[in-house]
Order: structure tokens, then sequence, then C-alpha cells
RNA sequence: GGGCCCGUAGCUCAGUUGGUUAGAGCGCACGGCUGAUAACCGUGAGGUCAGUGGUUCGAAUCCACUCGGGCCCA
């Protein structure tokens, strides 16, 4: 006939619709709608009800903007472990929550309306604005991360502006208040005179600003007479960078053991640390040189503490006086050594303003403005004082010196002016004080922390500092969008009423109607008569005006949510967040869950890095490095994003760039066509044709050994949160062992071998145990791919099981059917594939010389030492060149380990294009036996 | 400035209690195949283990400092 034969349909060439080109972009949206219309996620919870619960607590984002990279890692990382958790059997429903209160919140709003409209607005009216908001990004914040692939209660989030969760607060505040752990004290905190607020730490940003720089000369009224003659002027020389504080000095801090000497400038006498004036001198380029020196020659010194007492003149208000004390936070390397103190203006003033019982003077009000206390400067802004009172020390001759300085200092989050230190009421959580009885919060705090599990382990060490070195925590906000401080005042007398009656009825007043009540309505519409004042009995009570931090919010989640949902319960098994939160939820929730209940909320705590771009710097739109997870989602999609999060080490800062998706993305359609190539051999697969484990050629027991060490190493990666362990093995296992070495030997028995044939089973067995368990292994990960490959699954091999997520998990039975035979199996192979490596090296050697174009048409001379020899030869000739993928293997003994290739003898199959003797079969004459026999098979059949 | 942490090939990661020429996969270059085909196979080139100085017979591994980066705090 002259034509070629073509043997294609004699074959079983690999078929599957799973289509090569993943397009996730467009597909993964097709998913999320049938595990919806399958109830998937609940299946998955309720399937595992009686068994090991796991319960991840997720950490509530704040309901403000779209989803970040941050957050979107965040949330993956989430899902792979409940995914995996319920996978396993574990009994893991995982309950999103928002956090929907704040000032971020209620700035928005506030900008949104504008300053016309919040002139007139209600306190009531705001907040009803900043619910409609928060509820706005809640919305888009739950489609965002669902669209991830991130599953659980979407349909029922926790919110903190839920009524049950606002009513949780109050029942967490009245504990720890009843446990003597809240107060309410003046103390210096952030203030911005902009917001009218106090700040939390959290609500601090610290950028540079141009200060004034001056050094102030505080008369002393009765100077040492070791210093300077008697008739001299003598100053103590401070230096400070806001002169608005003077008004409110009432100490100057020495160093305890610093030596300080006096220095002649412009007829007086100043007082300053021996250390600074060599660098004063340059700084400010004033003659320093003249000190004062005893008859001897001898430079005068004296130690810190022996000018403790001392008093000077008020450097502002003439008609007082200031003392000079003794600290240890004094530091010599800037400045004087000679520290303007002003307890109303400074954490650590205040400190040592409390040790030596000095008084908390607070002239400036609520809006930045001297009242009666400013002296002369009452009635200005602290800005206008500024240089109001560097002039009026001029004019006194108390000013040595003045400029500006560069300086860090910190600014409000929200509107970007610089804060004030400045003393108010507030209410504090103690760390000290409690109760009689009553394990202060500090202790309690750090027993329960050694309970926990920190993960990574070096994160203890943070956390740990952290609270043992924090301040007491101050709770107060004022503002309109939260959660009232539930305590009232007595107009009468003004002391605070908190009582078990009414925090009862404000604990039912929140959960019927919600924190918003408390200011719509008056107490008396829900405080029960026999609430009273204590002191003076009074039954004319008003509700506090501050609201509570929203850190003690999000942190009582414990309380409003593990408590309160009949599915949920504390301590969770884990809380999941970035390492910032070690000074924010990890915290809040464990301080609240410690103060008020004594227990940590938490078995365990991981903790993940930032995100950060390809240079290991932070994303920033000046840098414009940022890389949004829709976008990607967008154009790769969302399993991409998911890879991505799995194969980084997350202990240590993440990068992400164009580049790295890339690489995520080659990953990716690498382990997408493993998949593939494993379904497409087998289609015509049912498992009731399995092939048993002694009937089976040694190459597929060896693939099974193989198998089952992967399993049992991904399985332990994940129990050890090692998601990175758990991509490399499994990418690794796809490329090295599969594709390249038996994906690539075994195709020939696959394609050529009759359908029915027990070497074909044999592999098939194989491949459906591969896909089976890879698919699963894969699941918590690419949770849009497993999905996929589960559903182009023939139905004989994945029977009823709806979705990939309740295909439980991979079981290791090699190690107890075949263990003996699995080491003996695994020993052998590594010689083979030493062995292999010299072949490939080899066949390429000749294959540049033309003597070969692929590895089918060589036949090899292998030499190897003795040992390896044997080992060789248990395998035989044939199984070497079927692994080897040749035509023939010759094995000789010999010193080394060699291997020359040449040409093989014989001519190309024509239906299987081995290079092998031709059978002489009638049909065609160039088959090679294999094929004769199959085709003589078929024929039969027909 | 303080606390915690990080810095191994272009990328993601391994490197056991310090011990021979520092590993893997990807990417890249070159080649093969054309019955996994916008796939697959092979070979190869890439690293003064951030830098400097120490401890040691010997350090990517221990110590100190410097540089760069992250989070938190001041």
């Amino acid at each position: 006939m002259g034509k070629k034969p073509d043997y294609k349909d004699t074959m079983n060439l690999p078929h599957t619709d799973f289509p090569m080109r993943a397009n996730l972009a467009q597909r993964e949206g097709q998913w999320l709608e049938f595990w919806r219309e399958n109830d998937v996620y609940r299946k998955r919870v309720s399937d595992n009800m009686p068994s090991d619960t796991f319960i991840l607590h997720d950490g509530p984002p704040y309901a403000n903007g779209h989803i970040h990279m941050g957050t979107a890692f965040n949330k993956v990382l989430k899902d792979m472990i409940v995914k995996y958790k319920s996978m396993r059997g574990y009994y893991s429903p995982y309950v999103p929550g928002w956090d929907c209160h704040g000032q971020p919140i209620e700035h928005q709003v506030e900008k949104d309306l504008g300053p016309e409209r919040m002139s007139t607005i209600s306190q009531a009216e705001l907040r009803a604005e900043c619910r409609k908001w928060a509820m706005k990004y809640v919305g888009i914040q739950s489609e965002e991360f669902q669209r991830l692939g991130v599953q659980g209660d979407f349909d029922d989030p926790y919110l903190t502006l839920n009524k049950a969760y606002e009513a949780g607060n109050v029942r967490v505040f009245q504990r720890m208040y009843d446990r003597g752990m809240i107060y309410k004290g003046a103390k210096p905190i952030h203030w911005c005179v902009r917001c009218t607020t106090a700040l939390a730490e959290a609500e601090i940003e610290y950028s540079d600003v141009t200060s004034h720089s001056i050094y102030v000369k505080l008369r002393l009224q009765d100077p040492p007479s070791a210093i300077a003659a008697p008739a001299e002027k003598v100053s103590l020389l401070i230096w400070t960078t806001t002169p608005w504080t003077l008004p409110a000095n009432v100490a100057a801090t020495l160093a305890q053991d610093a030596l300080y000497a006096g220095v002649r400038v412009e007829g007086e006498v100043i007082i300053l640390a021996l250390d600074s004036i060599e660098r004063l001198s340059n700084d400010l380029a004033l003659d320093l040189s003249d000190l004062v020196k005893a008859p001897d020659g001898q430079v005068i010194t004296v130690k810190g503490s022996d000018l403790e007492g001392l008093s000077y003149a008020h450097p502002i208000h003439p008609d007082r006086s200031g003392v000079v004390i003794i600290g240890d936070h004094v530091d010599l390397s800037v400045g004087t050594g000679a520290v303007h103190t002003a307890p109303g203006h400074g954490e650590e003033d205040w400190l040592i303003g409390q040790r030596y019982g000095l008084e908390t003077v607070m002239p400036v009000d609520d809006h930045g403005v001297f009242g009666p206390g400013g002296g002369r400067f009452e009635g200005m802004t602290i800005y206008k004082a500024n240089p109001a009172i560097i002039e009026w020390l001029q004019s006194e001759g108390a000013l040595l010196h003045r400029a500006n300085t560069l300086h860090s200092y910190p600014h409000c989050w929200r509107c970007k002016k610089p804060v004030i230190f400045r003393a108010t009421e507030q209410w504090f959580v103690s760390m000290s004080a409690a109760a009689d009885g009553i394990r202060p919060l500090r202790d309690g705090a750090l027993a329960a922390i050694d309970e926990v599990e920190w993960i990574p382990r070096w994160s203890v060490n943070r956390i740990r500092s952290m609270v043992a070195d924090r301040p007491d925590w101050c709770i107060s906000r004022q503002r309109a969008w939260g959660v009232p401080i539930p305590v009232f005042k007595c107009a009468q007398c003004n002391s605070t009423v908190a009582t078990d009656e009414s925090f009862s009825a404000v604990i039912e007043l929140f959960e019927t109607e919600g924190a918003d009540a408390w200011f719509t309505k008056k107490p008396s519409e829900y405080l029960p008569e026999t609430v009273r004042c204590e002191r003076c009995e009074s039954s004319e009570i008003v509700p506090e005006d501050d609201i509570l931090d929203v850190w003690f919010e999000s942190g009582v989640s414990h309380t409003s949510v593990l408590d309160a949902r009949p599915e949920l319960r504390r301590p969770a098994e884990m809380y999941l967040e970035g390492t910032d939160q070690h000074r924010g939820w990890f915290q809040s929730g464990l301080l609240t869950s410690v103060g008020a209940d004594g227990v940590p909320p938490y078995k365990a705590v991981l903790t993940h890095g930032f995100i950060v771009d390809g240079e290991g710097r932070k994303m920033s739109k000046s840098l414009g490095n940022v890389i949004s997870p829709l976008d990607v989602i967008e154009k790769s999609g969302a399993d991409i994003i998911r890879l991505w999060a799995a194969s980084a080490d997350y202990s240590q800062d993440v990068s992400i760039s164009d580049d790295i998706l890339a690489r995520t993305s080659d990953a990716y359609r690498r382990i997408r066509n493993t998949f593939r190539f494993m379904l497409s051999n087998l289609e015509d697969f049912d498992p009731s044709e399995s092939v048993a484990w002694d009937s089976m050629p040694e190459i597929d027991r060896y693939a099974l050994v193989r198998h089952s060490d992967v399993v049992s190493k991904v399985t332990r990666a994940y129990d050890d949160w090692k998601f990175h362990q758990v991509y490399h093995t499994v990418f690794n296992y796809c490329v090295t062992d599969l594709s390249s070495f038996y994906f690539d030997v075994v195709k020939d028995r696959l394609y050529s071998d009759a359908a029915d044939s027990l070497s074909r089973r044999s592999v098939q067995t194989v491949l459906y145990t591969m896909l089976r368990d890879l698919v699963r292994m894969v699941a918590p990960v690419l949770t849009f791919t497993a999905e996929e490959v589960w559903q182009f699954m023939p139905v004989a091999l994945r029977g009823d099981v709806v979705s990939v997520q309740l295909a439980g998990w991979p079981l290791d039975s090699i190690e107890t059917d075949h263990s003996t035979e699995a080491t003996s199996l695994r020993n052998a192979y590594s010689a083979v594939f030493e062995i292999r490596d010299i072949v490939t090296k080899s066949l390429e050697e000749a294959r540049e010389l033309k003597v070969i174009g692929k590895s089918q048409e060589a036949a090899i001379d292998v030499t190897a030492t003795p040992v390896v020899l044997e080992v060789l030869k248990a395998r035989g000739e044939s199984a070497l060149a079927e692994m080897f993928i040749v035509s023939a293997v010759r094995l000789h003994p010999g010193e080394t380990a060699s291997v020359t290739v040449s040409a093989a003898d014989g001519t190309k199959c024509p239906r299987c294009w081995n290079v092998r003797q031709p059978a002489g079969d009638e049909r065609d004459a160039m088959l090679c036996a294999r094929c004769s026999d199959v085709l003589t098979a078929i024929d039969a059949a027909e």
C-alpha cells in the first residue's frame, strides 16, 4: 500500500478532559459556586462532629478598605490549617470576624459628612453612619476573602458591633473590675489636640519633625559653695525640645553617679554634666572652656546625688520654685545631664514624680490651650506659646542657646498631626494591682504565657518581654464609635457607680438594644431604682462618656465569640496572626482573658512575618512596590496566591514580587501537569482491577514505597505547621520522582502494553494511589485546583465523595504491611539512581556526537563495582533498560562505575517506537514481539 | 536609642550536636523528543554562605562588631 501503518488506535494513549491550561481567574468562580451549592463547608464541619476539636479563632481584621496581601496571606494560612485539620478528621469550624468600631472608621465618616454636617449631627446619628460604613467593608472584605478560597461561616461571622458581642465587653469589664484590676487615674497619655482624644500606643506613628531646641538656665536659689564663689549666679542647665512644657515644670532630674561641673559663661556659672561639655561646646559653638576650678587648678566636680534636693527659681512662674531630683532615665549622651521634668507631660516624668511625691501640673486643656496654670501664657495654644516662651526666657536672661533640631516625634495615626503627652483622667487596667487573693495581671499573664505553645518558639520572648515591660493599659477613648466604658458617675458627688446590679442592667441593655442605647437612653430607663451612689446615696447618676479602646473590644472575643457560640470554645486551639499582634490582639486577648478569668484564651499562638517586596522592603505606595491580591487573583488566580503563601517560610518576613509570582506560576503549571498525566492515564481504570503488591513489577513497588515516604513527610510537615516543606516536598516529588523518572519510565507500559494487561494495570494501580493521595495532600493549599482534579477523576476513582475536602487524609500503609521490603528497595534504588546519573550523562555525550537522538536508540554497557553490580543484577538487565529508557543494558564487573553508549541493534518498532529486533509478524514485519502479541490479542477480542 | 527576628546561587528552600571540593528544585543557556505537546526529557553554567574581626586543628554553622531589612517600643 506504501502508506505507513498508523498504530495509534491500537494503543492506550492518554486522554482526559482536564485542561492543561488552568485559566484559574475564570474557572475558580465555578468552584466557589459548587461548594456553595453542595454546602461543602458545613458538611466538612458536621461530618467530624463527635471527634476531636480544632478551633482556629479568627483575629478580626479592621472593617475599613479592601484586603491587602498581608490579610490575604493571613487568611490563606488559616484556611490551609482549618482544611487540613478537617481532612484529618478534626471538628474544625471557622468563624471569621471583623473589628468594626474605632477611630479610623469614625474619622472616615467625619470626613465624608464634612464639617457642616458634623457640627449638627447627634452622637446616635454619627454612630449609625459609622455602622453603615463598617458593614459596607465587612461585605467587601467577606467577598474578597471568599474569593481567595477561604471557607467558613461567612453567613454568620462575628462582628464587634453585634449586640451580643458588645455585651461581652461588659462581662469582661465587670469581672476585671470586681477583681480590682480597673481603676480611674490621671496619667500622661498620648493626646491628640486636633482629635481631642487619648491615643493608644497602636495609634501613634513616628515621623521626623523640626522642633525648637533650647538650653535653659534654672537659677539655683541656694547654690553649693563648693562650685562657685558666694556672689556668683549659679544655674543648672537643662535642654528641651518642647518649650511649652516648661510651665508644667516641677523638677530637674540628674543622674545619680554622673559627674557635674560648673562652667563660667557670660559672667555666670552653669552646671552641667562633665561628659557633655565637649559635645555641647562643639554642637552649640559656645566657649565652655572656663571650668570652675579649685585653688590647686583641679576642676571641681560633684556627683548628681550631691545636688539632690536643691531648689531653683521656676523659669516661668516667678512665685514658684522647682527641685533637683535623681532619676535613672537621664541619658548622658544627649542634652546636658540635667533633665527638665514635668510629670503632667511625660511617662517617665510622671513615674519619677510619683516617687518624689511631686505635683502633676497640667495647665494645658483638651485643645492644647493654656489655662490659668500657664501663667502669662494663659489663653495661648501650645504652638503659639512656644516662641512666646522662648522670647520670655530670652528677656529674663534664662536662655543660653536656641536652635532647631530634626528628630523623630510621635504623631496621631489618623490626622497625622504631632501629639502631646498630657495627663488627664482615664480608665486603666492595672498590671500590678488586684483585689485581695487575686493574682495581679502581670503575674497572671506571664504565668499564662508559659502554658501556651508559641510558634515559632522565639515568639515567646517577644510577648513575654512586652507583657513584662508594659505600663498600665489605658482603656479610655474620648470618641463616639465604640462600646462605652460601662460605669456611671454620681451627678452629685462625682464618684463612680458600678455595681453587680448596674453591670447586669447594662449587659441586658446591650444584649437587647446594643451599645447605641447607652447614647440614646437615660440611665433611669434601664437601671433598677436600687442603683444609687454608694457614697452619697444619690439616685441621680450619669453614664461615663469615654468609650473602650478597640483593643479591649477585639480582645474579649474569647468571651463574646468563643464562649458565646455553641460550636466554639475557649481556649481555642490556635490564634494565628502577624508578628505585630504580639502587642495587639495576642496581648489584648491574653490580658482580658487572664484578667477576667485567670486563663489564657488560646493553647497555641502561631505568628507569621510581614509581607515585603523582593528586596525585603516593606510595601508602600511611595516605593511603588505594592502588589494587590485582587490584581493577582484577576491575573493569575487565587490558587497562585495560595501556592505562594504555602511556599514561603512565614517565620520570617515573606517576600513577594512579580518574579516570585512568575516562579510560583511555573511551579503551579508543573503540579497541574502532573495531575493531568495521572488523570489521562486512568480514564479506563477501575479500582477493582487493582494489582496486588506481590504481583507488581518491582519498580511499581518501589514507586509505592517512595510515595508513602512522601505522604508521611508531607503529613509531618503539616503537623509541624511547615507549609513551605509541604510545598517543596510535593513539588520535588512531582518533578523529580514522578515526571522525570517514574512517569517517563512507565509510559511504555501504559501506552503500548495491552490495556488490561497486568503490567499496565499495575502502573495504573500505582498512579491511582498517587493521584488519590496527592490531590488530597494538596487540597488545603491548592483548594480550587484540587477540587477541579477531584471532579475530573472518573467516578470509579472518587466514588460518591462530593468534594475532595470530604475525602479524608491519605494513610501510610507501606510501613505496616511491607516495612522490611521497603527498606531494601530504598537501598537498592539509591544505588540504581547513582548509576542512572552516569547513564544520562553518557547518553547526553552520545547525543552530542549524533550517535543517538532519543535514549531508546541506545544500548549501554554498564560497568560497576562488585557491590553495586550485585544490586543491578538483582534488578535484571531488562528492568534496568526499562528504568534507563534504553534499548538494552549489558552489565560488566569493573573497578569503577562507568557507562558506554552505542547505537542499539535492531529497528524502530512502528508501534511502540522502541528499537527492537523485528518479530516477523505477518501483518507487519517490523513489529516487535510485544506489539505483535498485543495486536494478536486485540484482533482476537474483536 | 531599646527589645525580638532575619540576611545560603536570579527565585523558593535544605544544610543534623562546627568536620572532606556548600545541596535541591525552579529560572537561565544549550541539546533531545514530537504519542503529557503553549507539554515532556537531558546536560551545563550560576554561591568570597551580607561584611569584618575573633574562638578553634577546622565555621555557613559559636562569639563580637559593622552593614542591610522587618515588626514592636521610645
